[in-house]
DNA sequence: CCCCACACTGGAAACGTTTCCAAACGAACC
DNA sequence: GGTTCGTTTGGAAACGTTTCCAGTGTGGGG
């Protein structure tokens, strides 16, 4: 905290040569091995190291990224942040994390503010998304790639993945261990991925292969374990004439977590009584007991792609806007092991 | 993704008025009514927002301050960060994340890193300390504050907290249940919160409230839940002459879980026959079955205080060093409940 | 009626870097 | 030995902003 640091006209001045040389000296390129060894001498003794603003400015980069999310502590936004951090570091370039607020017209005023240029690029993963959202994005004065529904019409760089086809999947692996009366426990629907997840428990529900089998859906007022818990005693409470749930099927790991609890507390056991899966395959959801199927959507995954995507782009290359897709799969856990098997 | 940003030059000409007058009509200050009119309407037109770089380079202010942690995934940084990032958007301020790596050397190069001025302050939560980190913080280009153990000595600001009290606490608390035969799941020695809770441990063991009781310590290769369930096992295999153990001070809430696990696999129920304790009180424990006791740190209590004594600095206010001690403090839950009220 | 103080404006410098351009130098070739 | 080419060097501009300084004009007071 002290010493103000060296600039590059002093490293030229000690070295004797001229300030282009020097730059090109550090820089690298062309200058003669006796330049560089001197150059390099001065620029140690001073404890020299290049200014980031100036560079910045004159090179019109900054060598940062932004990434934004409404909510910074969800696990899952946490393990896309870790995977980006990863992709980026070793390319030099620095995460700003910055929150996008829960309303659609914060998430667009982040946008804009990508105008003064303190990034290179955003990687973005809003909740909800409207006309203006898209619009503001199509506009922004760097490469935006958005982590959540493909916005392959719109023109946009997105990384998504399909997690109505991982509600089916889910759907699927309980009516394979036998379970026929199936209760779902969603978030709020006006979210981008409550209404997928949605939509993907409805069309599984409808198929012929669920023929004769009952299915509801309860809503829960967020994706929190305290909705979950709150949703899962509405739904478990509930006395179906098809019978009592053998199975619950949860939009989201922690919602899965409070409807876990819910049965407990209805002395309902889990697997036993009702199997349960989560979505999204968190290390909360690994370690629970018991442990909790879950629909991965490869969060991980996702964000490498979404950095890798942001990468490219800011390497110039002009091309038409990228949908990647990463495809769901189930990991199978306690919660939802065989009858025989469960203890 | 388009349309080359406006320039303050721009706007000038438009308003048909001076650079300088441009900037202070639009910055505030000096500027007479009819002028910021005027330029407000020229930059409203052109939808020009000053360039953070331009900007940056001229104040000597990037408006960023870094938050750098081992490991961005660990629920206790991802606290911390939420917490620091509410305390500083509001001030104008982005957040970078970065990584420290698990060496003491990697952390030097970080700090050493600041040299190049992306950043207006930083603060770090390191694994490990030395002398040569000391000093490299010591000669920081920038305010630095250290979220860990207390640098009063060396000068250094730091956010601190009494892990090896809040060891204390969990232990008391535990004699207090009457338990008396007390395991102790630690992490790794060489790492500053395995050192002072290893500490915390054998002072509160050794203190007379604890005459006659049994305690022992096993080590866990890691902060992690499947250390902590490997450690669990070998110490509950244990066969002290005192008896089995009755309870488990872990050194961490992913600990506290591995152990929890372990006395499963083992056949011991939580609490009845183990009663075990985490530290951290992170979301995990909050919602595990049993849900854990464990001692608060006040990791988000500590990131905005951190915060705020980097927004003190920035804001040129030379003081000595400062020490901020959060004081820990135990969240008793179901894993230590009493013998009678568990189920 | 003159002068002074004040509010406001414009020119220009500065922040630290990279890179374009021209000049200088040496070597190689005819 | 003269010309040409290629390599290396230095001067200077540029990136976009804020702010110092001097200058202009207006108002009021003497």
């Amino acid at each position: 905290m002290s010493s103000s640091r060296a600039t590059l006209i002093q490293v030229a001045e000690r070295a004797g040569v001229s300030l282009a040389s020097t730059s090109r000296a550090l820089h690298g390129t062309g200058a003669s091995p006796a330049m560089v060894e001197r150059v390099r001498a001065a620029a140690a003794e001073l404890g020299y190291s290049a200014d980031a603003t100036g560079r910045s400015l004159r090179m019109k980069r900054t060598f940062q990224v932004a990434f934004a999310v409404a909510d910074i502590g969800n696990p899952v936004y946490v393990e896309m942040l870790t995977a980006i951090h990863e992709v980026l570091a070793p390319h030099g370039y620095r995460v700003v994390v910055m929150s996008t607020g829960h309303t659609v017209a914060s998430t667009v005023d982040l946008v804009r503010s990508l105008g003064s240029g303190f990034v290179d690029g955003l990687i973005v993963s809003p909740l909800r998304t409207d006309d203006a959202l898209v619009e503001a994005i199509r506009q922004a004065p760097v490469p935006v790639v958005v982590i959540g529904r493909s916005l392959e019409k719109q023109g946009i760089d997105s990384v998504s993945t399909d997690s109505a086809a991982g509600i089916g999947q889910a759907v699927a692996h309980l009516v394979e261990i036998g379970r026929r009366r199936i209760g779902f426990v969603n978030g709020p629907l006006d979210t981008t991925p409550g209404a997928a997840r949605q939509r993907g428990f409805d069309a599984a529900t409808s198929s012929p292969a669920f023929a004769g089998d009952h299915a509801e859906t309860e809503r829960a007022d967020d994706f929190t374990v305290a909705a979950g818990l709150a949703a899962g005693r509405r739904l478990l409470s509930r006395d179906p004439e098809a019978g009592p749930f053998d199975a619950v099927v949860a939009a989201n790991d922690l919602l899965a977590i409070g409807v876990i609890r819910a049965a407990g507390e209805l002395g309902l056991s889990v697997p036993r009584d009702v199997a349960v899966t989560g979505m999204d395959d968190t290390e909360i959801g690994r370690v629970f007991q018991p442990s909790l199927t879950s629909v991965s959507l490869g969060s991980a995954e996702r964000g490498r792609a979404a950095a890798q995507l942001v990468l490219d782009r800011v390497g110039d290359v002009v091309e038409p806007a990228q949908q990647i897709a990463i495809g769901p799969h189930l990991a199978v856990r306690e919660s939802t092991a065989q009858e025989e098997s469960a203890r």
